[in-house]
DNA sequence: CGCGAGCTTGACGTTGTTCAACTAGAGTGG
DNA sequence: CCACTCTAGTTGAACAACGTCAAGCTCGCG
């Protein structure tokens, strides 16, 4: 453990990627106010960092932690659009658009995030185009991977549904065969569009096909080509 | 009937929205450079505007028509994302994105679309930062609204999916109670992502119950409060 | 007149939700 | 240290929703 983990500043800025690219655009006299408008926080599992529904004063850049970005209807049933790792700027939809958050994102695991002055950072970009293009291109790329969940959900039953979600934790999120869940088997039903028992049942079936070896919150894919196949089939 | 609509070229570009809306972030000599390289185009019902996976030469401005947002999945099966009608700049998901289109366009009515070079528009939106955020403010709303319909998909049912896309079209498409569509019962069924027969069936049993007066293409709206009822409870 | 595309209807089987009962583990207080 | 309770997970059965199939209908067009 470096010495800087026992602070509540885990990241230093000199590490922070968000500086980085941006630098690549700006003075860093310039980013300098940016940062000072800034502030760095951590997040337990299940707290909220944007909240559907709010003003978004904030633009938020994960440095650290998993996050889900949830949708809740009128309802009080949430849907999971997707589910981002860091590093990743989060909450940019709002850049262009409205003023008020269109959905919520909450940490699934602690997570570590620097929360970015939306006005001042909205000032900078308008004067810089190179840079307003390139923050655009980072916020929009979570918009397309919603839409192609979606496109997921309306066609595919839940067998493929499942199949897509574990692949997508895997590949995406985790980056391994083998990991341990953060989400809760209800978080996955809201993910998947299906009852949290409809879940458990796959789950169930794809462990006694050998397809996967489920433990708990432990999955591994013991058979990825059967388990693509299922996903593609639908 | 004026004179000019007798010509391929129906509308004027003196009365184009896009003109006005671009003329107020340039000057006129520079807009005309952007439609010296545009053209403007007829789409007969069913003609494809932009197509799922061609590149993205240009950006479509919908002068008049009403056209279908669509996804075709790796088994041919249609997803339509959302409906919209003129006037209204379409495409441009592309401009700060991928170089290949995401989804194709495909003309629901006869329409009027102005192709806009979108090598040429992007170099000057890049040299004009106000220009630039409202061309994205024009643009993103169709993945707002594509997103929303999703969310319904995922989480009612038939029937408040079909009640949820009769009154968008009759809200946001047809302004009126009483319209007669342009999409066939196929349509409809890929908008609400379910069979043909149960667009069928859910139509005829509404019909039955008073809420609305079916007859083909022809729709009205007979029990606005109850089908917002049914569209609320899924 | 006959053909074909789009539409309609009802029957049937599959899929998925809901419900109720049960298990396992974690935290709490006597 | 052991009840207790609370939450997450699990299982199976009953029921409702939905897709599929098969058949027939309507209307426009050659």
């Amino acid at each position: 453990m470096s010495r800087s983990e026992t602070h509540s500043k885990v990241y230093n800025c000199d590490d922070c990627l968000f500086q980085q690219i941006s630098c690549q655009f700006m003075e860093p006299a310039q980013f300098n106010m940016l940062r000072k408008a800034s502030a760095q926080l951590r997040f337990n599992k299940g707290e909220t960092i944007l909240k559907q529904g709010a003003q978004a004063t904030h633009l938020a850049f994960l440095q650290k932690g998993v996050v889900k970005f949830q949708y809740e209807d009128e309802r009080a049933r949430n849907l999971i659009l997707t589910i981002t790792k860091a590093p990743a700027l989060i909450g940019g939809s709002n850049i262009f658009n409205d003023s008020v958050n269109f959905f919520s994102v909450q940490a699934v695991e602690e997570c570590e995030v620097c929360m970015i002055d939306m006005a001042m950072l909205k000032e900078i970009a308008q004067m810089n185009n190179r840079y307003l293009m390139k923050l655009l291109e980072l916020v929009t790329g979570m918009f397309r991977e919603s839409v192609i969940n979606f496109i997921t959900l309306a066609h595919k039953q839940v067998n493929g549904r499942i199949a897509d979600v574990i692949l997508y934790l895997s590949d995406s999120v985790y980056n391994s065969d083998l990991f341990t869940l953060t989400l809760t088997r209800k978080e996955l039903s809201e993910f998947a569009g299906c009852s949290t028992e409809n879940v458990i049942h796959t789950l169930s079936r794809f462990h006694r096909e050998g397809i996967l070896n489920v433990k708990g919150k432990s999955i591994e894919i013991a058979d990825r080509e059967r388990l693509q196949k299922i996903s593609k089939i639908g």
